[in-house]
DNA sequence: ACTTTTTGTAAAGTTTATTTGACTTTTTGT
DNA sequence: ACAAAAAGTCAAATAAACTTTACAAAAAGT
């Protein structure tokens, strides 16, 4: 599963330690989900959509 | 987290143990999504969008 | 009424997501 | 070049998703 985060936050000037924080997770499970380590879970995504104002397509994507 | 599967089930003529077998996940699973035990994974939400034709955000929403 | 199908549920086990703490490497600012 | 900040990573622990087996309750078909 590919993601968009490191180009949305680079976009909002966040690191992943503020992004971490806006998202209510570890700085930890930013990284491992931006390296692709592992898939968000459901809420998460939600959580980071909500934030970016896009849908979770739009960040998370299957291929 | 709320989600409309069952009734898209009920569109589709699907049972769970059918939806499963489609979503390739146990009954069970599909039982306790619907009954709002926890929440899918997110390959799992994009697999049921994909087979319903939806976003996941028409299938499954936060609040 | 009876039988079959579907749904609900529960326990025990496996896998995956997430945490904390610590440390190294890379990038950025001066 | 140096210091500080940010990113990468690892191990050990906990939580949440998912599996299998098994059985009971409810719904549907004849």
């Amino acid at each position: 599963m590919k993601n968009r985060l490191k180009v949305l936050r680079a976009e909002h000037n966040y690191t992943q330690a503020k992004l971490a924080e806006l998202l209510d997770v570890s700085r930890q499970t930013v990284n491992a989900i931006e390296k692709g380590k592992f898939d968000p879970s459901l809420p998460l995504a939600f959580k980071a959509a909500r934030l970016f104002n896009l849908s979770i397509e739009e960040i998370f994507q299957d291929e």
